[in-house]
RNA sequence: GGGCCCGUAGCUUAGCCUGGUGGAGCGUUCGGCUGAUAACCGAAAGGUCCUGGGUUCAAAUCCCAGCGGGCCCA
């Protein structure tokens, strides 16, 4: 036995939802339903680690974990066991720079030499901790239902050891090597940046300079190359040219320089205005001319160099769109040049250090660091007279993502895995995973056609160690995947703080080939090392193999699309050298948040909104709503309105609970006793109307989520409870519920609507957790006491086939349609909502609308505000609707002259019959007084339509809706008492008086008339307004029978209203 | 320079896959309705559907080129 509970009038979610949330902790709802879940089937959701670098979610951040628990949630309620355990991405360099900025060191060296490496590690490490927690209590606060006591962490020393593992079987596969790379290189964090951690690039402005290489034994001969980067010529080996394009010998002033001859026009004719071509050749010809190197005196090392300084060929990387067709090789300095130096057998020399320095072997230029050394070099050419031109061009140059300094190309040693050569795997895998949209498969397909090698080893400290020890004399490698079997090399059981550096650094142990000592290798690992293994290292594989096993492949993971380079590809990758497999079965990309300009949002430009913003003015519901509405894969713009729209959508779902648990309240209505299947006889056409929208709601609503179309699922949701269930559903029924006392029929209006509203807010959980779990606490439960304790324990609705009912929803369709047309018929008159009128008239052939007609016909008597409805054919226009012959006078005049004036008075007086006629046979024959006889046709004539008096007509696509808009004085009094019933309603509410209370109520009226119209509507005035005592007046304005007392103004005459509280 | 996505009313956007009279909300003005509503209904104003070509009886929709924005890559 219960009844639904009452609500507060106001939707206040800054109230509410932290009293919800309360809830959850105190009641441990979240515990209760994971526990519960346990034994059901398997849905392994893998969190995307955000990485810690702030406590504070950017709302691009929010979107995507709040897409995530909107998921989660609508698993957990089909029924599965969701494996919920969020990330954190906690190593690597942003974290690293975020502490030496804290601790003003200024070098990679100052780590060591200022603070230590354990002290740097601790800070670290304390960073990392503290912001993750930061933000996990941001998340849950957004209502992000993941299992926030026990995050994975990257920098456990279980997560490592888990790490260490795929290094170890990248080893036995054989895809793990050292050697010389060419890589992008930060001269300031001094390490290796890997492919996709180049993502800054800024507008840098660099010299542009063309020099002329001495052809050996030519005197006078040149080979002209253009570079940008003339920090590179104290490594240059050799030149390319393009086998098969044409190139040219110039004469420029006496000089001869060659390049190729489609570069002759943009080139040369830059530095000098006159030269002459002197022959042309393929680009094959100059292979194996041997040249000066430019900088030979400067660059001691340069005069040391084997098999180098001559032309080779590459048909790959010499363009015909840019420079002269002649490319200076640095393969220290390039990847390309690398290549195909190591094709020719050319040296390869890097005489740049770690921090951005040239070296000794640079001679002249050593110390200096290569961008501040550009100037010196070209300053050195010009003196050779080798410089041909020199400009400076502005263009985009990678930098730093952390520090933003520019980056070089270095060729170093590192450790790498030999993936290059798996790519047709990889994209086979990629093809089985379900990609949501579909086209991000392309996508990442066209990212892995660049596949390359993957450096692992990064010269810093903060990350995961690199498992592998080197013997110090014989160069022996020993690669490590666990613990134990360090342990069992050291034959002791170690006992480290923790495996990070400097700690793990400290263990050694015996070479097994020569009796020496093997130390560890100093790198740690790229950071997308360590989220990569995350589908298997945040379970704690393989040290703990069986969760692992139970929940394995992943069935789904979303990020931002800057993701495919990036988490997509890193699990990818782990999973093909690990598993030989696809780590997931399905991924949803997302958008990324942008401004309302649709520009990128930062703190730095100032257009950044935290989350935080959004729920201390809307709430958390409405910034969820909002996010969740966005279409998924595309970017979403931030934008103010459309957050206020979605907190008035949420108003107004509000009030519909609002005024069903008033009335339901009030009258105690019982849902236990009188629910659905027990009213069914006194089920109504509107009843049947609303429970199949939502039903169709239900089918709809699940099929996008089963999609992960969550976008479209929250569309639909607002949709359903603002346009059918607001608008139009509470419309309907209103008068139902008003009657008092026992009234089947406003059971069965309770009874559906308690079961649209209830099954509603199930589908709104997984998206509005606070909202429907308030409405849930305080309205659904207190009626039904032995409901779980929670929205968020209820199972997902099934739809039930049997209520949908598309034919009926086509028929409502078509009620809306008239009602609107009506409304739009009185505007044209000026006759008000209020004033009943006699019938409303639909003309129609289709069948359609008369069963409409016919199935809603008390909705439609209500809605329109008429007596009566009546249905006929579409040919019955002619009563309604007359067409009309208006004289043209100007056409008439002149032609007829003296007879014109009477012929325009004949057309006047048989405007209908001519009009018809002209219509039929284009042609009438008229008969003047004067004997004459004239034809008239359509040139003499305008023919327009007119409505008959008192109707008024509407045309609908079916035929027409015609309002007869007579009214007698019985009819007036009705629209008189309408009036003043609904003045005396607004003077309720303005009282604040409860709902049911009873009043009594006087009436001033201005003359007898109206006196006597309200008395002959006494009785339903009193009912309307729950009056117990009416008392009626005239003329005695300012009296005062009561203290609340208001002039009204009805149709230009004053009444004055009063109304006494009993 | 390459790949992918987006471009529709002042603003936010649906429609595009599968061609058939371009819708909605916000905002403005006027009118109406209202004992759930911080609502709602009607009317008016507001559109080169980014531009240009093509296919077609017919293009916002399909194709091509370009422009602008975003992301990724080089």
């Amino acid at each position: 036995m219960g009844k639904p509970g009452r609500l507060e009038k106001t939707y206040m979610p800054q109230v509410f939802e932290e009293d919800v949330m309360k809830l959850w902790d105190t009641e441990e709802i979240y515990e209760e339903i994971r526990a519960k879940s346990i034994g059901k089937p398997k849905f392994y959701f893998l969190d995307g680690p955000p990485y810690p670098s702030s406590g504070v979610p950017h709302i691009g951040t929010a979107w995507n974990k709040v897409l995530k628990d909107a998921i989660i949630r609508y698993k957990r309620m089909k029924g599965f066991w969701v494996w919920d355990k969020p990330g954190y991405d906690t190593h690597g360099l942003p974290i690293e720079v975020a502490v030496e900025k804290n601790l003003r060191l200024k070098t990679k060296k100052d780590i060591v030499e200022k603070v230590g490496i354990s002290s740097f590690i601790d800070e670290c490490r304390k960073l990392a901790l503290c912001n993750a927690t930061e933000m996990s209590a941001n998340f849950k606060d957004l209502g992000v239902s993941l299992d926030w006591k026990n995050p994975y962490y990257t920098l456990t020393s279980s997560y490592i050891e888990s790490a260490w593992w795929l290094i170890k079987r990248a080893w036995e596969k054989g895809l793990l090597s050292r050697g010389l790379k060419v890589v992008w290189w930060c001269p300031r964090c001094e390490t290796v940046l890997s492919d996709y951690e180049v993502t800054e690039y800024r507008e840098l402005s660099d010299p542009s300079i063309y020099v002329m290489f001495p052809v050996k034994g030519r005197p006078g001969e040149y080979l002209l190359v253009w570079t940008t980067t003339p920090w590179t010529l104290p490594a240059n080996v050799a030149l390319m040219v393009h086998p098969d394009l044409t190139y040219v010998e110039v004469d420029v002033g006496g000089k001869k320089v060659i390049l190729l001859k489609e570069r002759v026009g943009a080139v040369i004719s830059r530095a000098v205005e006159e030269y002459r071509i002197l022959r042309e050749f393929p680009g094959r010809a100059l292979l194996g001319i041997e040249y000066i190197p430019p900088l030979l005196e400067e660059v001691p090392l340069q005069g040391k160099l084997k098999n180098s300084h001559k032309v080779v060929l590459s048909d790959k990387y010499v363009k015909p769109t840019e420079g002269t067709g002649i490319v200076h090789m640095a393969p220290g300095h390039g990847e390309e040049d690398y290549e195909v130096a190591k094709e020719y057998g050319l040296p390869i020399i890097c005489p740049v250090d770690e921090r951005g320095e040239f070296t000794v072997e640079a001679g002249k230029y050593n110390g200096l660091s290569v961008r501040e050394a550009n100037k010196i070099i070209i300053g050195d050419l010009k003196k050779k007279n080798l410089l041909f031109y020199s400009e400076t061009i502005v263009h985009r140059y990678p930098v730093c993502w952390r520090c933003k300094t520019p980056l070089v190309l270095r060729a170093t040693v590192q450790w790498y895995i030999r993936v290059s050569n798996l790519k047709e795997r990889f994209i086979e895998e990629a093809e089985k995973v379900e990609w949501i949209p579909q086209w991000a498969l392309m996508r990442f397909k066209n990212w892995l056609k660049e596949l390359r090698d993957w450096v692992v080893s990064r010269q810093r400290y903060w990350g995961i160690p690199l498992p592998i020890w080197e013997c110090s004399k014989c160069g022996n490698i020993a690669v490590i995947g666990s613990l134990k079997e360090l342990e069992r090399l050291v034959g002791a059981p170690i006992n480290l703080r923790d495996l990070h550096r400097p700690w793990v650094d400290q263990i050694t142990f015996k070479c097994s080939k020569c009796g020496n000592s093997m130390k560890r290798v100093e790198d740690v690992l790229d950071v997308w090392f360590d989220s990569g293994v995350a589908f298997y290292a945040s379970l704690g594989y393989p040290m703990n193999k069986d969760l692992f096993e139970k929940l394995e492949p992943v069935d789904f993971i979303t990020e931002g699309h800057d993701q495919i380079a990036g988490w997509f590809f890193s699990l990818l990758r782990a999973g093909i050298i690990g598993f030989n497999r696809a780590p997931y079965k399905c991924v949803l990309m997302h958008g990324y948040m942008l401004d309302e300009h649709g520009r990128e949002m930062h703190k730095s430009l100032g257009n950044y909104v935290a989350p935080t913003e959004v729920v201390e003015k809307y709430g958390r519901d409405t910034l969820r709503f909002w996010l969740l509405q966005n279409t998924i894969w595309e970017d979403a713009r931030f934008n103010w309105r459309s957050i206020e729209q979605v907190f008035r959508d949420l108003h107004i779902l509000w009030n519909v609970y609002v005024f069903a648990s008033t009335y339901m309240n009030i009258d105690g209505y019982d849902p236990l006793k009188h629910g659905l299947e027990d009213v069914e006889e006194n089920i109504q056409p509107e009843d049947r109307w609303i429970l199949s929208r939502l039903n169709r709601l239900i089918r709809e609503s699940s099929e996008c989520m089963e999609k992960y179309h969550v976008h479209e699922a929250t569309r639909m949701l607002r949709e359903f409870i603002v346009e059918d269930v607001s608008h139009w559903y509470i419309r309907l029924i209103r008068r139902r519920i008003w009657v008092e006392g026992e009234d089947p029929l406003k059971d069965s209006a309770y009874a559906t609507l308690y079961e649209v509203l209830k099954k509603y807010l199930i589908l709104l959980a997984p998206i509005a957790p606070f909202i429907t779990e308030k409405l849930y606490q305080e309205m659904i439960r207190p009626a039904e006491p032995n409901l779980p304790k929670s929205i968020h324990m209820l199972e997902w609705p099934d739809v039930e086939e049997k209520w949908i009912n598309e034919r009926l929803e086509n028929l409502m369709n078509i009620i809306r349609e008239i009602v609107e047309l009506s409304a739009s018929a009185r505007m044209r008159r000026k006759i008000k909502m209020r004033q009943p009128l006699p019938v409303v008239y639909l003309l129609t052939d289709e069948d359609d609308v008369k069963e409409a007609a016919s199935v809603f016909k008390r909705i439609l008597m209500e809605q329109v505000n008429v007596k009566n409805v009546s249905v006929m054919g579409r040919a019955e226009l002619s009563r309604f609707r007359v067409k009309r012959a208006k004289p043209r006078i100007s056409v008439i005049g002149p032609e007829l002259r003296g007879l014109a004036p009477q012929v325009i008075a004949f057309i006047n007086e048989n405007s209908r019959e001519i009009a018809e006629k002209i219509e039929r046979e284009g042609e009438v024959e008229v008969m003047l007084q004067s004997g004459e006889r004239i034809v008239i046709s359509e040139k003499h004539v305008e023919i327009t339509e007119e409505d008959v008096e008192h109707y008024v007509v509407q045309e609908a696509p079916w035929g027409y809706v015609i309002l007869d808009v007579r009214f007698d004085w019985r009819a007036r009094a009705e629209g008189l008492a309408r009036d003043i019933v609904r003045r005396v309603q607004y003077m309720r509410k303005e009282m604040d008086l409860p709902v049911e209370a009873y009043i009594k109520l006087h009436v001033v009226c201005p003359d007898s008339e109206s006196r006597k119209m309200l008395e002959e509507f006494k009785d339903y005035i009193c009912e309307e307004t729950r009056t117990r005592e009416f008392s009626i007046s005239v003329g005695d304005y300012g009296k005062r029978y009561g203290d609340y007392c208001k002039d009204w103004d009805i149709d230009g005459k004053i009444f004055e209203i009063t109304v006494l509280v009993e």
